[in-house]
DNA sequence: TCTATAAATCGAATAATTTCGATACGTAAA
DNA sequence: TTTACGTATCGAAATTATTCGATTTATAGA
């Protein structure tokens, strides 16, 4: 079946769509997305990233919040830790 | 066939990767590639798009040419006219 | 309750992006 | 060759994003 690409959608739909596409421009935010689809569980807290890539721990929070309210990773607080995982639309995303 | 993320790549492809989401991650490019997909023959020339946008023919311009820079447009010249199209990957990216 | 740890928020400095008008470049017609 | 038209490039102003250190909030253990 052929896909089409839709243009059909309101400025509502595409400003969410700008949305993901600038939170997943940013090489930081990529770097962190797909580390933590490579994480153990295909999740990750704060404190793993943070060193991953040496950025200090509130510029992580702070990216991974944009990620979160883009639609691309998905919270969950366990304990003293918040673990992050990518929503559905993120692995589409990924894979194209 | 389950297709995976790819978590291989090295830290070029990963840059060339953020470049394209950071193309489309812009309101008005986005606007301006979906206006070409939509557009006659799936086409469209720099003359089309400036009224249909409203911004300064420099503006469309500029952007026009982040898109190609990012592989996601084409261009060819046809007399005075600059054709631009959307390449295989914007395809691909678009309908995810 | 007090303390320690993980994460989020705030405020500020720096860097990058967007946009425009003016100008230069390319192409084709007169 | 001169002229006109379509597009690209340049320089500058305004806006937005990135990053950090300091502080606050939340959770759980002593």
């Amino acid at each position: 079946m052929a896909q089409t690409i839709s243009l059909t959608k309101g400025p509502k739909a595409r400003e969410k769509m700008a949305e993901r596409f600038r939170a997943l421009g940013d090489e930081t935010r990529l770097s962190l997305i797909l580390a933590v689809a490579a994480s153990e569980n295909a999740e990750a807290c704060v404190c793993d990233l943070v060193p991953e890539t040496g950025l200090a721990q509130s510029t992580v929070s702070h990216h991974l919040k944009l990620l979160v309210d883009a639609g691309l990773l998905l919270r969950t607080q366990r304990g003293k830790w918040a673990f992050y995982e990518l929503t559905k639309d993120a692995h589409k995303i990924l894979k194209s």
